[in-house]
RNA sequence: GGCCGCAUAGCUCAGUUGGCUAGAGCACAGUCCUCACACGACUGGGGUCACAGGUUCGAGUCCUGUUGCGGCCA
């Protein structure tokens, strides 16, 4: 066979190995093999990479994460599914591709239909779907790519009907009003992270609002009954007289008989037609005098209630003094007037305040944010002057004619920061608008998820199997790696707030709801409509009602259309005064034939779509098919097999979000499935791990911006994909976030970092051991027989194996607790240190001739690239390639078993080294003889010692015979001509050492001519001394302490004892060789 | 503001239920292009374990506080 390289060079061996792996077919389980019992199901999803960008180095962490834990079971034998696909990311992708047609195009969305724009994000899609695919293959990702999946594939699509319309059905989907981020210039809402913020300078404007009480007693406003129109006609002012009798500080100040005013501070005077209500802090000493009085907002004349509410904040002299000092602190106390004017359309607070306080919601602004009585305000009274002004014209004219009446106290500078948004530049209204809603509060969701804890975890205390909040009792396997990550999870669950789901976008699911307003008349022809649909054959069945007074919520059986007939008999009931009916439909077929039934009698689809997070809630379960295996090829007997699945890999930002998501959809429709009941349902996957974040050097996120990301593609070009994931892999552990210092490389300017050396070095460590080992038994050729037992063994080989056998454990155990530094490091010790260091030095005198030492050399290089494979699988399979061929003996106690399919180490099975080839003594022994070898090289270096010189070790007989077998081990690895009893002959340069308490000395260590250098050798020493003996001092003081002896156990006194006595045996030999020397 | 982390050698990180005379890789210095590997071998230097208290015979490890950094939630 032609003789390898001397250097692993990863592009002449990855593709064709992976040409290797995809034609196998390898990746791709059979779920019947689960269903029947043959084999133990494996499964992992993918965090389905957004198809907004190309992937990054956390993406390549992720997946590597997977991979190995992928690889590592399929070689265990288990059916193994690693499901890959992507995600849509609704706002992240449209916004890519909006920006990228106005810099292209100079077109915006709107200036496109609906199907046209969506088609040029699919088309994006498309492409970067592709790029990620690539990445990952590049990477050696041993997904399932027959079964590789989308958001917005059909399959998925048919799973997010369904599961809308279940959660509609069962009410658990409803309409609520909601303040969004709003872009007046776009008229569309931006999420959080298409914001930025940015400080602007503008001002405080204190108003002052006139102070009103009921004109009569006993008479109340109407808003205390309703949330109505607010009329001021009987309401009167209240005269700083009466303040002053109550006893509200500084009212004296005031002429008696003059309305009263409070001051509030605002920076958005224009809002001032919205507001619904003043807030003052209930410590403010103010508010008890206020009780039962109003305000009447000037120019508009509605009376709003004064409420108390922590959220406002104290002016800082009255913090100061209540002696509340921490509340003087606040920078905004500096500002405050103690009253607030709340507007809950038009400010985010103020609409929690709002809710708090049960208060109107009115909104005075158009989607253009100008002024308007259209959208929701109608006691417009003396302020018709404004309407049709944009946001910043009227705050001028506000203040001018508050300033007018003399209603305006004072004006400060002010500067803070003003959230924009990022594709306007436009400052973002609050705006309140119509929005779709999960009911996550429900226990069959929010608490189903907790209870699903594994009970180590959980810190809510349970009884009767029930949790504190009345949810379902768990299945209690839900377990986060690591577990402190439990609490972030039970937190959120526990504030948990129900979950708007519709994003007014383009890109998306559109939510699957046509919805129409009725009158009296029109009902009826609502009525003939549905016995018309009936009679044309559209399937009623899938439709579900619901009106906005949620008096009818059905879920049809075509079987039964009298039932159906009665849901619609009431439904129609129900249909009064204008409030719209919504259908919602069960399909995509549905969608396409009744809903253009529908919208030829007047109905309309909902525009929006669902948020992106919908989809991916549902992802272990439409991949699989779910709800309906058969309608889509190959997905038969999936569910079955493999939801639910063995581990979700996750950086931690996505716990919230998506693991909670996945966790409550998952026990909802999967416990309705099995009749157990929503919320009863099985987990989507037992294990959480949680894993690190990768930084830059200086700890920050990589980002674009920023210019310190990592290209996973790069690194495999410069390293070869193994090196980027066993560097990753070795970086994994379970607290820190890994930090990577990023440099640019000089030759090809692209990012890298100098930390994928190791990589490189490593898997080069790994070729060169193969590559020798190779040397070495094709020479020898083929050999055959018995198995190699024990007693045939030199200690050196049992050495070895008892290596393997201590590695194989500590791997297993690693791969269990997904310590993956963990495995990285045993496989670094095993191969470098223990196989390549000492075994292959060792043998090299006696393996040509042994053919048991070949068996367990081939043996050992076999473990290793198998161990190695899921984190190595290129470099690993590449070996395989050529040690396949290889033919020795077997060896006693490992069991290597053949490849199950092609010949790929990739379908091998995992090793099995049997726990009675670990040889305590012989490891203790070999430990002996490395020490020794490790002190006589010191003292080759500090004596100057040429490497190649061959030199003499003079030592005690008792020591040389203790050395026993592994004499040569030291002969070989010290560069020794001979091990001798006989002293040195002292007419010729020779060095000392002390090793175990006894002198040893090195002889032949130059020629002649060369005298040594006893005044070098005189520091070493007297620098060994005041080692040991600064070492023993500490254990002797240790010793000396009358607590020790008492209390520590006996076995650490005994300990102790036996290391001073050592360390003071070796000090003084040392002193005596240093004596000697005079 | 609440919760959760993190701080150990120049850098990146280990360090199990307290028993440590604190480890690894990289980087650095010296020697060697020894017939598997210079992406290598041998040897060496390098740490007040963020700071201040406390518990203990004994603290990198446990407790309290302080400082700095990060994340999530509000």
């Amino acid at each position: 066979m032609a003789e390898l390289p001397k250097t692993y060079t990863p592009a002449d061996h990855e593709p064709r190995i992976r040409a290797r792996w995809e034609a196998s077919k390898a990746w791709h389980p059979t779920p019947s093999n689960v269903t029947s019992g043959k084999a133990r199901p494996y499964a992992i999803f993918i965090p389905p990479p957004n198809v907004t960008a190309a992937l990054h180095l956390g993406h390549a962490l992720n997946n590597t994460l997977q991979d190995v834990l992928t690889r590592a079971h399929r070689m265990r034998g288990f059916e193994t599914l690693w499901m890959p696909g992507t995600d849509h990311a609704g706002i992240a992708t449209q916004a890519v591709v909006e920006k990228r047609v106005a810099k292209d195009e100079n077109k915006r969305r709107k200036d496109f239909t609906r199907e046209a724009f969506v088609a040029k994000i699919q088309a994006f899609k498309d492409e970067y779907e592709a790029t990620i695919t690539g990445q990952l293959k590049a990477m050696g990702c041993s997904c399932d790519w027959d079964r590789q999946r989308f958001t917005m594939d059909p399959q998925c699509v048919s799973s997010v009907y369904e599961a809308f319309f279940r959660l509609f059905r069962d009410g658990l989907i409803y309409r609520g009003k909601r303040l969004v981020n709003w872009d007046p210039a776009l008229q569309t809402a931006v999420a959080d992270d298409e914001c930025y913020d940015e400080e602007v300078d503008t001002s405080f404007w204190y108003l002052r609002y006139p102070l009103v009480q009921p004109a009569r007693p006993g008479l109340t406003f109407r808003h205390l009954e309703s949330k109505g129109k607010l009329g001021g006609d009987d309401a009167r002012p209240v005269t700083w007289g009466e303040l002053a009798r109550r006893g509200y500080p500084g009212a004296e100040a005031h002429p008696a008989d003059a309305q009263a005013t409070i001051t509030v501070a605002t920076t958005r005077p224009e809002t001032y037609f919205g507001d619904t209500a003043v807030a003052i802090n209930p410590h403010d000493p103010r508010a008890a005098a206020l009780a039962g009085f109003f305000v009447e907002l000037p120019l508009v004349g509605r009376v709003i209630p004064i409420v108390k509410d922590d959220y406002v904040v104290l002016p800082k002299a009255i913090a100061l003094q209540l002696g509340r000092t921490e509340d003087a602190a606040d920078a905004k106390a500096e500002f405050a007037s103690g009253f607030l004017k709340v507007t809950p359309a038009h400010d985010t607070n103020d609409y929690e305040l709002g809710r708090r306080h049960d208060l109107p919601v009115i909104n005075v602004m158009a989607p253009d944010a100008s002024i308007s009585d259209e959208h929701g305000w109608s006691d417009i009274g003396d302020a018709g002057m404004f309407v049709g002004k944009k946001r910043d014209e009227a705050r001028k004219m506000v203040v001018k004619e508050l300033d007018a009446r003399g209603l305006v106290e004072s004006i400060r500078p002010y500067r803070h920061s003003v959230k924009h948004s990022d594709r306007s530049k436009a400052v973002v209204e609050p705006y309140l608008s119509d929005q779709w809603y999960v009911k996550v509060t429900d226990p069959r969701l929010a608490a189903a998820a907790n209870a699903a804890l594994v009970q180590d975890q959980r810190s809510h205390p349970q009884h009767n199997g029930h949790t504190a909040h009345g949810a379902a009792p768990g299945d209690g396997k839900l377990r986060f790696i690591p577990a402190r990550y439990a609490k972030s999870y039970e937190s959120w669950h526990d504030n948990i707030r129900d979950w708007c789901i519709s994003r007014q976008l383009w890109w998306g699911h559109q939510i699957p709801v046509w919805s129409r307003t009725f009158t009296p008349a029109s009902q009826q022809s609502f009525a003939a409509m549905l016995t018309e649909a009936a009679s044309a054959g559209l399937v009623l069945a899938n439709l579900g009602f619901w009106s906005e007074d949620q008096v009818a919520v059905a879920h049809g059986d075509q079987s039964a259309p009298a039932t159906l007939k009665g849901v619609i008999d009431a439904s129609l009931a129900a249909l009064s005064s204008g409030k719209p009916l919504y259908i919602c439909v069960r399909d995509p077929a549905g969608a396409e034939a009744i809903g253009a039934y529908l919208e030829k009698h007047g109905f309309t689809r909902d525009e929006d779509v669902l948020d992106t997070w919908f989809s991916s809630a549902l992802w272990p379960l439409s991949t699989l098919g779910w709800p309906n295996p058969q309608a889509f090829a190959g997905n038969a007997g999936l569910l079955e097999a493999f939801n639910p699945s063995s581990v979700l890999c996750t950086a931690r930002e996505i716990i919230t979000l998506w693991v909670s998501r996945m966790v409550m959809f998952n026990r909802y429709f999967l416990g309705q499935d099995s009749g157990h009941g929503g919320g009863r349902g099985r987990l989507p996957f037992s294990d959480v791990l949680v894993h690190a974040v990768i930084q830059d050097e200086k700890g920050r996120k990589m980002s674009k911006s920023l210019g310190n990301g990592v290209d996973p593609l790069d690194i495999i070009d410069s390293h070869g994909s193994d090196a980027m994931r066993y560097t990753l892999a070795a970086m994994a552990t379970q607290t820190q976030d890994l930090r990577l210092p990023v440099s640019k490389d000089s030759r090809t300017g692209k990012n890298s970092s100098p930390k994928f050396d190791a990589g490189r070095n490593f898997c080069n460590k790994l070729w060169n051991a193969a590559r020798f080992t190779l040397q070495i038994l094709e020479k020898a050729g083929p050999s055959g027989g018995e198995r190699v037992e024990r007693s045939e063994l030199t200690e050196v080989d049992r050495w070895m194996l008892s290596r393997l056998c201590a590695a194989t454990e500590a791997v297993n155990a690693a791969l269990a607790n997904y310590e993956y530094a963990d495995y990285a490091t045993a496989m670094y010790d095993l191969l470098w240190r223990d196989f390549c260091d000492w075994y292959l030095e060792c043998i090299k005198p006696t393996v040509a001739t042994s053919p048991a030492q070949q068996a367990v050399l081939a043996h050992a290089l076999e473990v290793i690239i198998r161990l190695l494979h899921p984190i190595a699988p290129f470099v690993t399979e590449a070996i395989y390639e050529r040690t396949r061929q290889i033919r020795t003996r077997p060896v006693s106690g490992i069991t290597l078993g053949d490849a199950r399919t092609g010949e790929l180490l990739a379908t091998a099975h995992w090793p099995e080294v049997n726990g009675t080839l670990r040889d305590p003594a012989a490891e203790s022994h070999f430990k002996f003889a490395q020490e020794l070898a490790s002190t006589i090289n010191n003292a080759r270096a500090t004596s100057a010692v040429q490497p190649k010189r061959k030199i003499t070790l003079h030592a005690p007989a008792p020591m040389i015979a203790q050395l026993g077998d592994l004499q040569p081990v030291v002969m070989i690895m010290c560069q020794l001509e001979a091990i001798t009893s006989a002293p040195a002959d002292a007419s010729k340069p020779a060095a000392t050492l002390n090793f175990a308490s006894s002198e040893l000395k090195l002889s032949n260590l130059a020629h002649e001519a060369v005298a040594l250098d006893t005044g070098a050798e005189k520091e070493r020493l007297t620098k060994l001394i005041a080692e040991k003996r600064k070492s023993a001092g500490v254990i002797e003081a240790r010793l000396a302490n009358p607590g020790y002896a008492d209390k520590a156990p006996a076995k650490l006194v005994e300990q102790s004892k036996a290391e001073l006595a050592r360390l003071t045996a070796e000090a003084a030999a040392a002193e005596a060789s240093l004596a000697k020397l005079g």
